[in-house]
DNA sequence: TTAAAAAACAGGAAAAACCCTGATCATTTT
DNA sequence: AAAATGATCAGGGTTTTTCCTGTTTTTTAA
């Protein structure tokens, strides 16, 4: 019997490893290759790694996120069914993936039988839904127009990061070489923008969307 | 050959039942057992479980996180070698897990061989220190007044939780049934034992440290 | 039981944050 | 050229936060 090829993409070389021992586990699968990043999948097949049937892909990576990495194999290896394996059930995640072409949206807190329905159902169905991806539907038109953080312009990036770094907005002004009124604009945009009531609410929503380092 | 017993506790069924695979891989080790979290694995214990030698923990993890965990095994289960597996690489977490009498401390994207290694070496010498233990003891004196964040009282952690739910202090007072004063007084006082200007210098400790999920 | 320590409460004041509205100037669009 | 757009600046007011310095009450410990 033909194996259905499955390539890991994620830089917690336990994870991906281990993973890897799971998928292999199944009858049906086989691990063709693992990366460290979208770089190294890229490099990889430039390199010759043949595609899979299927990409298991983590969000957070170094070098090259999972969204650029999807983004990449949307258009590039559009025969590829990509299942996201994340830590976390943000729903702008969530969102963002499916819009970039991803099948399907794992936690890594599931349990190993649903990967292995989420990868059969993907080859049949040509998508897997879980709960957590319904929701997120669900939920698309009130947080709709929190997703696009594209939407976000330098200034207010760079308004934002000084927030986080526990600068007042005199400091702020200083810093930019804006008046104070003018950084006031910049608060009151962001906050209508994405529905907070104070600061707190700007930093929450910066290290959501990793727009911050911790 | 008797192989030694290895036993998993976290909370993302993937990582664990894969890094159980990893493990039972390795000639010399096999798994006993998986489970989601301290509780759980007490609960084991007392279903009959026989200790292992060694134990990979977690630290995040619901119900009974990592240091509750490392805590109650140090003191029940003294000869069991607990090797920590983490996400993140914060000294504080290696420190308090290294008081604690964790053996090793591992980051998660550890390649499968140093986990390895780290197995064997903890058998034989009793502890497997990687570079970044070394960084963390090193910094210990510097960082020393902020280690110890046990020294956050219930009230102190409470507070802190509704801050980081972008409510203010008149707010958290009517929540917390306290008069706004106190709140005042919490909020002084963890100014000046964290060492930070305002409330959002609060609620990026809170987040560095884990005290709140994102 | 009494002394000491910790937690809760208080007053007052200055700084910062928050909110609304509107003016000015430059750049694009039509 | 005129209109629309977007970024910057402004005034002025309310609320919240931050920072002092204390007092009272409750808990803990000697």
């Amino acid at each position: 019997m033909k194996k259905h090829a499955v390539i890991i993409v994620d830089d917690h070389s336990l994870m991906a490893q281990a993973l890897a021992g799971l998928v292999n586990e199944f009858d049906e699968y086989k691990v063709l290759d693992t990366f460290k990043n979208g770089a190294e999948l890229i490099a990889g097949f430039n390199a010759g790694t043949k595609d899979p049937e299927i990409i298991l892909l983590d969000v957070k990576m170094p070098v090259m996120d999972g969204f650029k990495t999807m983004e990449w194999l949307h258009t590039n290896k559009p025969n590829v069914q990509v299942i996201v394996i994340s830590m976390e059930d943000h729903e702008n995640t969530v969102l963002k993936m499916l819009k970039l072409g991803a099948k399907g949206f794992l936690l890594k807190d599931t349990e190993p039988d649903i990967l292995k329905s989420a990868l059969d159902t993907v080859l049949t169905n040509g998508f897997f839904h879980t709960q957590l991806v319904a929701d997120a539907l669900l939920h698309q038109s009130k947080t709709g127009d929190v997703i696009k953080d594209d939407a976000l312009k330098e200034t207010e990036l760079e308004f934002l990061k000084l927030v986080c770094q526990e600068k007042t907005y005199n400091e702020i002004a200083d810093i930019m070489c804006k008046h104070p009124k003018t950084i006031d604009g910049y608060r009151q945009d962001l906050f209508d923008k994405l529905g907070v009531r104070n600061r707190i609410g700007l930093v929450l929503y910066a290290i959501r969307n990793d727009l911050v380092k911790l």
